[in-house]
DNA sequence: ATACGTGCAAAGTATTTGCAAACGG
DNA sequence: CCGTTTGCAAATACTTTGCACGTAT
């Protein structure tokens, strides 16, 4: 059972893309249904072969071209880990985002969130002037498990 | 003239180099000289290109082969500003580090420093049990020029 | 001498683009 | 109908690898 963030956010991004003069078509909602089960950030990779796996299979290029017009409506971020891949998660409409650490070992992705973090970048951009408009935060590290 | 700084990062470089058993080699010296004039980060075809435009021309596979070569042994740091390009620069033997600006309309990069986001950063590692290792934050905003 | 360093060309990935057919409003 | 969306294949961009040859120790 989706949970009603994951709604909120397929609803949102419909509502969007048909502000935007976009018509429905089958391998958008297959990508945006497939984005909106996720709780981290996939490849356009995985997710092709997510949806190969689901039966609804899209070829690569609709996945990116899809991916690309979700980024430029702001309805999903692009966060890049670091080894020549893009990943992209779906942006939550109040702008509630989170960030990732990496196990350089076994090469586990969690994510974490941290008010203090957003005020010292907040502070930061300020202070060079910057309107900021999105943020990127990667730590590279040895997760609990793998410092053995 | 080169800065002390310059001079420093260089003779550090080649003394782990000797001392990880690498002789050394025309490319390398090169790449790490060209490495050591820059101020801030750049990719392995902007040094490439640098290199020849200074008659010191080295094959593309080299300039990845010592960058990577650079990266394990923790000489040059790894900075994926977000277009799909690894960009790279020397690394401090201290450990002193900044992080970047990317202005989205005129593609400016600048670079800054923040002890109270580097006390943020620790303290997220520390609470999820990670030994952190290194990081990368990446603001992307509008510079005030281009906020017109 | 012997192993490491280097350049070139070929191979691999990740991503984008051209084009004709399918489709939605 | 008409313009958007889609899939396929080809093109691009970045990076890595195989191999023969050069070079430092």
């Amino acid at each position: 059972m989706p949970s009603t963030s994951e709604q909120q956010w397929t609803e949102h991004a419909r509502k969007e893309l048909r502000r935007a003069g976009a018509r429905t078509g089958g391998a958008r909602d297959a990508v945006i249904d497939h984005l909106a089960a996720q709780h981290c950030c996939l490849s356009a990779q995985e997710l092709h072969d997510g949806l190969r796996a689901a039966d609804r299979a899209v070829g690569i290029a609709s996945v990116y071209r899809v991916l690309e017009q979700l980024a430029e409506l702001r309805l999903v971020r692009r966060v890049d880990l670091g080894h020549g891949v893009t990943r992209f998660e779906p942006a939550q409409p109040g702008g509630e985002h989170h960030h990732h650490l990496v196990c350089g070992a076994c090469g586990k992705v969690e994510t974490f969130d941290d008010p203090g973090l957003e005020r010292a970048l907040g502070r930061v951009a300020g202070s060079h002037g910057y309107a900021l408009d999105d943020h990127v935060v990667v730590l590279h590290g040895a997760c609990t498990d793998c410092r053995a």
